[in-house]
DNA sequence: ACAAAAGTGTTCGCTTTACACCCATGT
DNA sequence: ACATGGGTGTAAAGCGAACACTTTTGT
């Protein structure tokens, strides 16, 4: 039996979200046959480095970015090739930051880190579509069962934009079902759940009515998924 | 930067169900710090494979099983050191196979191959009792969110096999809700999907009532999922 | 005053739940 | 005849869906 030659690596789809648009981080690739291709951010592991370490140091260096959440997502293990002479078994993570990292310092490598809007991704790199397809069907699924949605806001945000959140990044699914979201049925089941505090802040934003501004209460949606509690959001 | 020095390798956690009673396929190792301790079956991946025919590859010769479902659950890259000269990662996928599978032939390898009751495993060599534990997680979840019970089953089955099997692997859950299946509210349920055709067959166990035999019409369950079917079964 | 966004309750229909008796067979 | 498991309907409650006007600010 041949010794293995396989090489790890971990790419991260990392989504940043403003203004009713859902963002990817890519990197403009430098070397190889891929040179100037965007692709995810990512690269090898290290010996001594976890996997998730890895990821957090290849999403810095390359974008000078710290993620707020990130979860494995998929291994691609059959197709990938990215070096040709060994074959390569990448480990794919989904990150969320919130909107302060949205502006990349030109610091370090990040010259070639750009956010891009999801709609209008350029041609990717490797795999590296496959990866984002899965990732958004992931991003989508996650947000009707957990609370990750607050991962991609501002620590204090008004209610309008939670909302607004939901609604752009499920647009496709709940176009399919030709649905909207209830603007008060939705209100009326976030705050059910009492995983939100308000906050004395209001907000205003050019005309209209000023928003009073909440807060995502991790330590109590901690506390009640101990005792059973659901998140959940349906769209039927 | 020294080279990686990583190995990759797959792991199964195959389960079977009989009689009320889940399965894990478990084999003995036979050379290392681990010998004679049951681990899942699995091994390094090949060069010229991918991960899938690595990890059925891999369960037919150690066990010479043949899985009906298969499915990637995670991987596990921070602790696992099979080897004491290099890095091993592992990715884990989860399996059902139904249970004419379930007797094991005593041909190849497979004299170290055992199944056990999942209330009951021996310990574990390597991080497999963590493996195991997530396995066990996703099989309750997808449980309620997907059709993959039938995979358990024999193709044609009564429907208090259905139930039981349900009641059997979700047992923990139930018990700590203090619900309990309804029987007629189940069948209902299942039933409204229409994904299951009764056969003309009926079977006749012993005393009781013989029951008709209903197989899943997985062909049909395919086309409603494009319509925007959701299966699903709640436990709150 | 008007435009723009935030905030707020109620009704209706459907889905889920709870619940008990008859049926067909083996012994 | 009795024991065993299979098969079935209905009523009440709870939840999700639909829906419109008032409030507060900027211009």
């Amino acid at each position: 039996m041949k010794a293995q030659n396989i090489k790890i690596a971990v790419d991260a789809i990392v989504f940043g979200y403003e203004k009713a648009q859902l963002y990817v981080l890519l990197i403009k690739q430098k070397y190889g046959v891929f040179k100037d291709t965007w692709s995810l951010p990512g690269g090898f592991v290290l010996n001594e480095e976890s996997l998730t370490e890895a990821v957090k140091r290849e999403v810095r260096e390359e974008a000078g970015i710290t993620v707020s959440y990130l979860e494995q997502l998929y291994t691609f293990g059959d197709e990938v090739q990215r070096d040709p002479r060994a074959r390569v078994i990448s480990v794919a993570y989904v990150g969320l930051v919130n909107p302060e990292k949205l502006t990349l310092q030109a610091d370090t490598d990040a010259q070639d880190a750009q956010w891009f809007p999801f709609q209008g991704l350029p041609t990717l790199a490797y795999d590296h579509a496959k990866i984002v397809e899965k990732a958004i069907e992931r991003l989508q699924a996650k947000l009707s069962y957990q609370p990750i949605g607050f991962d991609l806001l501002k620590p204090e945000f008004p209610f309008s934009d939670l909302e607004q959140l939901y609604k752009t990044i499920l647009a496709k699914e709940l176009e399919r079902l030709e649905k909207d979201l209830d603007r008060r049925n939705f209100r009326k089941k976030i705050l059910s759940f009492g995983i939100l505090e308000e906050t004395d802040k209001i907000q205003s934003i050019g005309s209209g009515r000023p928003a009073r501004l909440y807060r995502f209460n991790q330590q109590k949606y901690k506390e009640l998924e101990k005792e059973g509690f659901h998140f959940e959001i349906k769209f039927a």
